[in-house]
RNA sequence: GUGGAUGUAGCUCAGUUGGUUAGAGCGCUAGUUUGUGGCACUAGAGGCCGUGGGUUCGAGUCCCAUCUUCCACCCCA
């Protein structure tokens, strides 16, 4: 037997409605922020990545999926949804499109790494981008909009942390700072974090080592060194979530994994999972570092297999239901199945979810089957019925039944009531 | 990349100190007298016991390797 590859899911019968459900509601949601969907390729150039994501980052240097095609390209799929946007926004000229432009997407992701909880290697992203604002005012938005997600799913337990990483002046400016307060002491800490040492200093302050949690008192916070614009710039940002009511948790460990982040960076955690199930901020660097005009932009992105486990674990009760038929069509003989046939053609075009047998089963079984796929009426045809032009509706679930001609008309007045 | 657990019908799992043709429940298919579901009963289909080696007269059971799944680290959504 050939099996799916290792870190990939099928989406079943029985699960695909939620995800369709879900989806629904997050772009409804997206729509009213004026958002329009963007899809890009699944893969783009390689050198896309590694000058957009960065090359030095974990999801660059170790898992992307990259291959040479027949023509020598170096291709990736790709591991995030980002950087092919950027790509689409600079290569389709949409910078000359009012601004801001406002673009969400759904699409599944790519990402060569080991598998556990809420991590595979095939993973679903529904985010939201938009350029040409440096405006607080739109980080704000965003975070709101994002914030609205877990509302309209009911689901509870969600933590929303930011954080500023400032512009790469002040950055640079305070990684001076930090490592020169972690050099005195690095040979003291973990092995993964002298490892982080050069690549990503600031990870280490989120390092669980008790150890390192003690080396790490006194250490300098990010926050400290923001320039006067950064640092207006997340006062506001923060005064006006309070203003919106947006619960928020300032924390300075936030980093972000992609090197193209600037300013406001965000997390929303499952206190429950204890995953992120959103992520993003602002990325004012990226369209120029793509050869674009200089664009201040931001956006956020969601893991949908995360979404929909939690949300699954919140509305057990009230789960949304998988669609029904409305009627089933039981038949005997030839010229039964032959009028049951047109007329399940006909109420389909009605848009009506109606069904029939068509593996020749016995009557008995045809109810078996009804009542298995749960339809709510069945209407049983056969020599008597099509000679009367009249044939018995049964209620499913009261087992009532009722009298109806055999009338396109007639059957949808009874199984509309 | 590192570490731990796991793998027997579609699903959940039994399978005795290695010993004949590998089991159950659920699900699936068909039937229980001729045109009516849910309940009950009967029958049937469906397993190279993850894969490849090895030990043995004999392996689902023991050993090695490998893959998968799950979890943790790293990192991320």
């Amino acid at each position: 037997m050939i099996q799916k590859p290792k870190g990939t899911k099928d989406i079943l019968p029985e699960e695909s409605y939620k995800w369709q459900y879900i989806e629904k509601k997050i772009q409804e949601l997206f729509k009213n922020y004026g958002y329009k969907e963007i899809r890009v390729p699944v893969f783009e150039n390689t050198e896309l990545f590694q000058r957009g994501v960065g090359d030095t980052t974990d999801v660059v240097q170790k898992e992307m999926y990259t291959f040479d095609d027949k023509g020598g390209r170096s291709i990736t799929l790709r591991p995030e949804g980002t950087a092919g946007i950027v790509r689409a926004y600079i290569e389709n000229g949409m910078a000359s499109m009012p601004s801001p432009v406002k673009m969400f997407y759904n699409m599944a992701m790519y990402r060569y790494e080991n598998v556990q909880k809420g991590r595979l290697r095939e993973f679903h992203q529904i985010g939201a981008e938009v350029f040409g604002t440096s405006s607080y005012m739109a980080d704000v938005e965003s975070i709101t909009m994002a914030n609205e997600i877990f509302n309209i799913l009911n689901i509870p337990n969600i933590e929303l942390t930011i954080n500023s990483i400032g512009c790469p002046t002040c950055r640079a400016e305070y990684q001076k700072a930090l490592k020169t307060f972690l050099q005195k002491n690095i040979d003291k800490y973990c092995y993964t974090c002298q490892t982080r040492f050069d690549k990503n200093p600031m990870r280490i302050l989120d390092c669980k080592e008790e150890k390192c949690k003690e080396l790490n008192q006194g250490a300098p916070i990010i926050l400290d060194y923001l320039c006067e614009e950064c640092k207006t710039h997340f006062e506001n940002v923060k005064k006006l979530l309070t203003e919106l009511g947006i619960e928020y948790k300032v924390d300075p460990r936030i980093v972000r994994g992609l090197d193209y982040y600037t300013k406001t960076v965000f997390e929303f955690i499952s206190k429950d999972e204890g995953y992120t199930v959103l992520g993003g901020g602002r990325y004012d660097g990226l369209v120029k570092e793509l050869d674009g005009q200089e664009t201040p932009a931001l956006g956020f992105a969601l893991g949908m297999e995360r979404i929909v486990e939690i949300y699954e674990k919140y509305n057990k009760e009230n789960m949304i239901k998988p669609e029904v038929p409305k009627l089933y069509i039981a038949e005997i003989g030839e010229k039964a199945n032959n009028l049951a046939t047109i007329l399940v053609k006909k109420l389909r075009e009605k848009g009506l979810n109606v069904q029939k047998d068509i593996t020749e089963k016995s009557i008995k079984a045809q109810f078996k089957y009804a009542d298995k796929i749960k339809a709510e009426y069945v209407l049983t045809i056969g020599e008597d019925e099509i000679n009367n032009n009249k044939a018995k509706l049964k209620n499913m679930e009261t087992g009532e039944e009722t009298e109806v001609e055999l009338t396109v008309e007639d059957i949808c007045g009874h199984i509309n009531e």
